[in-house]
RNA sequence: GCGGACGUGGCGAAACUGGUAGACGCAAGGGACUUAAAAUCCCUCGACUUCGGUCAUGCGGGUUCGACCCCCGCCGUCCGCACCA
């Protein structure tokens, strides 16, 4: 028996080894096998892995792993989404090459993932800022652009004035720039789109067809698509003297039954409007800037206090030319959704009452419970879920009417009176894809100042970002690269400009799954290989991607499907959203932040290691490093081995929800993993022969019979639990079943011939279970077992449908449903003689205590309930 | 603000289609082995109990023979909001 302790130190890199030269993991693109394509959203080489990567990457191992012993060619590949912001802060604050920082960084966590020991095709690796990557992403711009799928065109953005760049929302805080400290300002550029919103309808209605994604998934992306039924219609408007004036109003609503209701107009600050009435009025210019500097994110405008300035002109309500509405510019409505203009309604929008409140506007109910018309509207707005119950007051010929039919009506006559049409609204916008910024996938156009926009000619692909930048000046460097910047016009060689914006980085990660499906084919995609791969079977990766990256790839794919460059339209068949690792957090006593490393335990609390003092420790929260509570994934694995960290990520709590990293935990994986290391070399001893006839003998022993019995029902919910990603589940069927195998091992019964051979069949079975899960332990126990190769390349074993059935079910006894007893019978006994025997029971005698039966409901082979009074 | 999700022992959780609430693990307590410690092994482990049971799945209602599960209304926590990836 092997006395010593595993060690992971020497297993672990010696297994890497042996998959690298057998070359395990590597695939080709043609086999007789059904294909199964499992992918993890690939990591931004931000520096070193995080917690979050193994656990997100030991998920798609196990499914890789698990796919292949089941038959399947599987790819798995492995790549880097590698242009973006922090390389260029780092080149800000370090001094060194975006491009350096990056391909260091890839370096770093190329090793550290595979120390992991994930079984990934290497062969396909690419970074997405290999111009051999992103060249082929021009050359589709390129195609898209004639496809009539790309445009240009004017919209906002958020700009630093100090720092001369655009900032993204989340370098907005407080309306300021988080490097400059200066107000943002909101500024127009003529930017690059994605027509995106041309799918609107497409991209809803197939989310239907996406039945393996989770269901909220597809309703965030239900919501952000946000179609609406609506309706458009135009007020005629007048000055303050009554006059009328020649443009029209256009708003659009949904909510046209409350048009009785309207007290005001509101529209955006960027109204054309407004900015008619900003020329000659301070109050409405200084208003347009105070809204400018709230920045773009939705979040931010939604959460201010609502404002706005009267404009002096005047909304004639349709249906009642003697009401006035008065027109605010508004902060709170937005210029990209709808006509950029709503009417007010106070009494039914909480939003429109606590504007009216503040501008001392009417504020008039028009939808009422039936019975309870006089309703007053205080500080609440009136919004009725249940439809059914209310209808229409104080609306003239609405009177009376359901919303819908009230509805219908407005919608009707305004169509009539040709002032209005019913519209359908998406409130998804066109993809803006056009980044300021040095650090991303140069976009292929060329600005003549004859031609217009021109394209890069393909064979000119790519256009390579040049490597001598500074980023010691405000502003892109592309910008005021004069050398790269300058070109002849490929249309009349006049002298022209490169485009110096670069691509959203959600532009390279729309594809590159495509891409390892041929990641070396001198086309962006190579058609076989692509319809051969894709869909990915299974795609899994965090909930933060729920709504943008997952909604661009599907666009991407559609967008690639017309150009020719994919056959699907759906990238990914099955998705799947795994849960963050969080940590506990500690504050020392003087309220700084402290690491895990540098606290310990001391009682039931926690003290500074180096001082003794005592550590306030708060709930988990997600890693972060500004909290302090991160662990690094290398010190673990050092520690502990790989597998240990494989094994504490999948067990206990359910992949998609938040896992706590516990040191304890981890200890009770090592431990787990010696206990195994222990069972294994005992039952190695073992001189018996596996064989069907000596299985058959063993299954005569009553012992022997339970435990293969064991070992069949865990190798049957093991491959169902890991097909439905239930790894926690899976994980608490092996212990059970090293359970009943170590329970076996100490009653003495080990002795006999039957015995050890039933143990010998569930080792064997116990290491090809967790093998997905522990590979490199999974290498050495095979070994120690005597099992020829490797076990990587084993075949899932099969259960015996035979072990599984029994003759005996165990009835659960209720007396008015609550639990009274348990009776075990035989399978196919009759209802009648079922209900006798619950009825003569000790313990349903016992709680009836005189009171008659009124009823026995019966569920075959699970529960007998006696209703009684 | 808008949208979404989640809530079960000391902790992570399980409970398959409305049918035994708490499998499995962690922590804790007790014991064995040991000169001792580590490691390992065994036992106990939701609360209360008159030992018959009773109460328990965030709170309050409802549907049902029966509800962690379905419905209605609250409370709490977390996430997303279009230039972070």
């Amino acid at each position: 028996m092997s006395s010593e302790r595993y060690n992971p130190k020497v297993s672990e890199p010696t297994w890497q080894k042996a998959w690298d030269m057998a070359g395990s993991f590597v695939t080709s693109n043609s086999s007789s096998k059904p294909k199964y394509y499992v992918l993890e959203m690939f990591p931004y080489p931000s520096g070193r892995i995080h917690m979050g990567h193994v656990r997100n990457y030991t998920m798609g191992d196990v499914i890789a792993r698990y796919r292949k012993a089941c038959g399947y060619d599987v790819l798995h590949p492995m790549g880097w989404d590698a242009f973006g912001m922090p390389a260029e802060n780092a080149a800000m604050e370090r001094k060194v090459h975006p491009g350096k920082w990056t391909y260091d960084n890839i370096a770093t966590m190329r090793a550290q993932l595979k120390s992991m020991g994930l079984a990934i095709d290497w062969s396909r690796e690419f970074a997405t800022c290999d111009p051999s990557y992103y060249g082929h992403e021009q050359r589709m711009f390129i195609e898209f652009y004639r496809a009539g799928l790309v445009e240009r065109k004017v919209s906002v953005v958020n700009w630093d004035p100090v720092d001369q760049t655009v900032l993204a929302n989340e370098q907005v805080i407080d309306g300021k720039g988080w490097r400059s400290g200066a107000p943002v300002e909101k500024r127009e550029l003529a930017q690059w789109f994605l027509k995106i919103s041309d799918f609107s309808e497409e991209l809803l209605s197939a989310l239907d067809t996406l039945t393996d994604w989770p269901e909220k998934v597809r309703l965030m992306q239900r919501n952000w698509i946000g179609k609406s039924e609506g309706l458009r219609f135009s007020f005629a408007l007048e000055d303050a003297e009554g006059n009328l004036l020649d443009e029209r109003l256009t708003v659009y609503t949904t909510r046209h039954d409350t048009i009785f209701g309207a007290s005001f107009c509101a529209i955006s600050a960027d109204h054309e409007l407004t900015r008619k009435a900003a020329e000659d009025s301070d109050l409405i210019t200084a208003f347009r800037r105070e809204c400018a500097s709230l920045g773009t994110s939705e979040e931010a405008i939604e959460r201010a206090e609502k404002k706005g300035v009267p404009l002096a002109i005047y909304a004639r309500h349709p249906f009642d030319p003697s009401r006035k509405l008065p027109v605010f510019a508004a902060n709170f409505v937005l210029i990209g959704y709808g006509e950029g203009a709503v009417f007010g309604c106070p009494a039914h929008d909480q939003r429109d009452l606590d504007f009216a409140r503040k501008y001392g506007l009417d504020v008039i109910p028009v939808v009422a419970r039936k019975g309870e018309e006089n309703v007053e509207i205080g500080a609440v707005a009136l919004i009725e879920k249940d439809q059914a119950s209310v209808h229409l007051i104080n609306s003239a010929f609405l009177n009376g009417m359901s919303v819908d039919e009230a509805k219908s009506e407005v919608a009707r006559r305004l169509e009539e009176m040709g002032i209005g049409e019913r519209t359908t609204n998406y409130r998804l916008r066109d993809w803006g894809v056009s980044r300021q910024r040095y650090w991303g996938c140069p976009i292929p156009f060329i600005h003549c100042p004859s031609c217009g926009v021109v394209e890069v000619p393909l064979d000119q692909l790519p256009v390579v970002l040049p490597d001598d930048v500074t980023f010691d000046k405000p502003g892109n460097p592309l910008d005021r690269n004069e050398e790269w910047k300058s070109v002849s016009c490929p249309k009349c060689s006049q002298h022209a400009q490169r485009e110096t914006d670069t691509f959203d980085t959600f532009i390279d990660s729309s594809w590159y799954f495509a891409r390892f499906c041929s990641p070396h084919a001198s086309e962006p995609v190579d058609l076989d290989a692509a319809n051969y791969w894709m869909p990915v079977d299974q795609y899994i990766g965090g909930i933060e991607h729920a709504i943008l990256h997952l909604l661009y790839s599907r666009f991407f794919a559609r967008a690639m499907k017309i150009t020719g460059h994919l056959g699907i339209e759906e990238p990914f068949k099955s998705l799947f959203t795994q849960g963050m690792v969080i940590h506990e957090t500690y504050k020392s006593s003087s309220g700084e932040w402290l690491m895990p490393s540098q606290v310990s335990r001391e009682g039931d609390g926690w003290v500074e290691t180096s001082s003794g003092n005592p550590v306030l420790a708060s709930p988990a929260e997600k890693m972060s490093k500004s909290k302090r509570n991160v662990i690094d994934p290398d010190d673990i694995i050092d520690k502990y081995g790989a597998d240990t960290a494989r094994w504490f990520m999948l067990s206990d709590t359910p992949p998609e929800r938040d896992i706590e990293w516990t040191e304890a935990g981890v200890l009770g994986a090592w431990r787990f993993v010696q206990r195994i290391w222990r069972i294994i070399g005992e039952v190695a001893e073992f001189d018996v022969d596996v064989t069907a006839a000596s299985l058959r003998a063993a299954s005569g022993h009553p012992a022997a019979l339970a435990l293969r019995r064991v070992t069949h029902s865990t190798i049957a919910s093991v491959g169902e639990d890991i097909s439905a990603l239930r790894f926690n589940r899976a994980i608490a069927r092996l212990y059970e079943l090293v359970n009943a195998i170590a329970a076996s091992l100490s009653t003495g019964e080990n002795a006999g011939t039957a015995m050890r051979v039933t143990q010998r069949e569930a080792v064997s079975a116990l290491v090809q279970l967790f093998a997905p899960m522990m590979p490199h332990l999974a290498e050495e126990c095979w070994k120690v077992l005597g099992h020829e190769g490797l076990v990587c390349e084993a075949p899932w074993p099969a259960h015996d449908p035979a072990l599984l059935a029994s003759d005996e079910v165990t009835i659960v006894i209720q007396v008015n449903g609550k639990k009274r007893g348990e009776l075990t019978v035989e399978k196919g006994l009759s209802r009648e003689a079922l209900e006798e025997a619950c009825l003569n029971h000790d313990s349903v005698v016992r709680s009836l205590n005189g009171m008659s039966v009124r009823k026995v409901i019966v569920v075959p082979g699970k529960l007998v309930n006696i209703v009684a009074a």
